[in-house]
DNA sequence: GATGAATGAGAATTCATTCAT
DNA sequence: TATGAATGAATTCTCATTCAT
């Protein structure tokens, strides 16, 4: 009788010890011993789990990904500019501690930017955040709130790749505290003025 | 005598040839035997010119960096909003070529974000871009071109924040190029309005 | 369950073959691919057991000492002059087929002996066979048997030393057999002479 | 009409700079570039004056070992046993500021015993210092000083063997001044009692 | 299923030597 | 003669992956 193994739940374990080994040592010092030693089990184990190093990395990235999506895709239909506002500004603030695993990630997934697969699953994230900004967009001129020139589609995965690059500037070269606020306030006056 | 050489000319073409190796290979995989090979010399000379293998690599990345500020504080101050669009448009568009390098930098530099001198590198870029908008910005109050409740310093920021963002998700998602045309117009009438 | 080893086994393995492959090639040319080759062991695995080439031979000339000293300190206390000479020529004859390995360990070690630590690990060895010669010294004087004018202490390790240049030159220069046989009778009776 | 160069001197300036150079880094951290900057010529014109590192070696090896015959058989022949003693107190205490360069020596040359040519080299050395000694044995027996059961060829060679170890323990192993002055003052009356 | 010892391809770097100037 | 840029063989060490137990 094999032992009884819940599948799923190791794989968990062993993702969350590579996410704990990536921002402990940098992805490039993180060999699978370090991996396994951190998830408590051997380098073998690891490949009943993961075909490879990469397939892990792969696996993980997804992962990361798929919770972000979540998260901002929970926050609903945005009933008002001024609640469509404060969403984009959640995403800005609520990400702010995980801004931190900016560098890692690309320290991490930096050299898997050559693989088209990765690309795609990202793209793909941020494709999902833009349609959701999208419908709010529509829902917006709907109620006659926003300016009617736009095209929402575009707009939508416009405001994400601009949120993003404000959360990557962020993360990557770490302003201070003040300097970030009064960027994110800045920003989001801009959109504002910008969107009505 | 020795050999005459122009040591300048020397590393620029060993640069050249890292970023042609780079390109083919991704940067994992250009070791310094490709990155001679493609120079045309040897290994060792490789060493004579740089120090390591980190050392060519933070030399290329400082290159590539002083070339992006160069072209866009060589824009000149706008006389108005509409020809600061024009600009952001330009930096927008100019770069789209570059754009392609956008998933090789990662590759290459991804791991490199690991290292703090690395990162204050490229953030210097940054700022300077940043400040640069910054004065355009306050030269266009002064003109009453644009919204007096602006912040200067924060918004030139923001900027090329934003502008870094859209950029980078060009780069690295490829959307088609008729897509990634309503986003820049998008993005611009969106900039604009926010700006009046 | 891995594979069951006997690592002081392996080491000693390892060890063995490091000896073979030094005396074989010299130190300057025995690189680890070789030691592993004639371990019978991959390259990797030699650093499983041993963290770096330098590592490898400290432990090499550890062991290397430590036999002599359990060597010549089993010879217990003399009881009278003529054995305690007697012990010093055995420890000049013993070592006899060990001398060939005293240019193995000259060319193996000499570029070691920039490093502190590596000398001390030596002297130590040396001391402590000189202190053992003293204590024979002083056993000796007090049943009166030699000069009452000897200090125990500095002619312990002058003994030492000096049959250790006695050594080392019949190592080092190879004199014929019966060449280094009237060196060590003449030697002993010198020595004897001056210390009673 | 080519540069007048004197080339015995050029060749003396370069062992010089090895010798510096070696004492400095150590010989395995003195590659010719350093030995040629300490000379203060190019890398190619050391090729000029010497074949090779090795060659280079060799010849310094050998300008050392003459030095120290000379100054050894310089001192005359002895005309009495407190005389003779007196002349190996000064070969133990006369060299103790060369002292500091046997681990050099054996750091340097240490690779060198795997060559024969190279030990026959210094082999030589010492038997001539060793016969000089035989020399002064002869002599003083004549004299009816020493001993008459001695074998003045062995002991000549054994002299200068134990010597070398005890100078050889005193480069390498350090021991503080007082204990070297013991150790030298023990010897010599060791020696002196056994020769009578 | 789990283990971890063994593997060996692969990479960065060094440096004695050469040779065009 | 003198130079020093260029060479490339050679070496140490790493680590993803395999597989006997």
């Amino acid at each position: 009788m094999p032992k009884i193994v819940d599948k799923k739940q190791m794989r968990q374990n062993i993702l969350q010890a590579a996410l704990q080994t990536f921002v402990k040592y940098g992805f490039h010092n993180s060999t699978m011993a370090k991996i396994a030693k951190e998830a408590g089990v051997a380098k073998g184990t690891l490949y009943l789990y993961f075909e490879s190093k990469e397939a892990l990395s792969i696996a993980f990235v997804q992962g990361y990904f798929s919770k972000l999506e979540a998260l901002i895709s929970q926050q609903g239909m945005a009933y008002s500019l001024d609640s469509f506002i404060n969403q984009l500004q959640k995403t800005l603030l609520v990400n702010r501690e995980q801004a931190n695993f900016i560098p890692v990630f690309f320290e991490t997934f930096g050299p898997s930017f050559k693989d088209k697969a990765f690309r795609d699953t990202i793209a793909y994230s941020f494709d999902k955040i833009g349609i959701f900004y999208t419908q709010n967009i529509i829902e917006l001129i709907k109620k006659g709130e926003l300016n009617e020139d736009i095209n929402p589609h575009a707009l939508g995965r416009v405001l994400i790749s601009m949120l993003d690059g404000i959360l990557l500037h962020y993360g990557l070269f770490s302003p201070s505290q003040s300097e970030y606020e009064k960027m994110v306030e800045e920003s989001l006056a801009l959109l504002k003025r910008g969107l009505v």
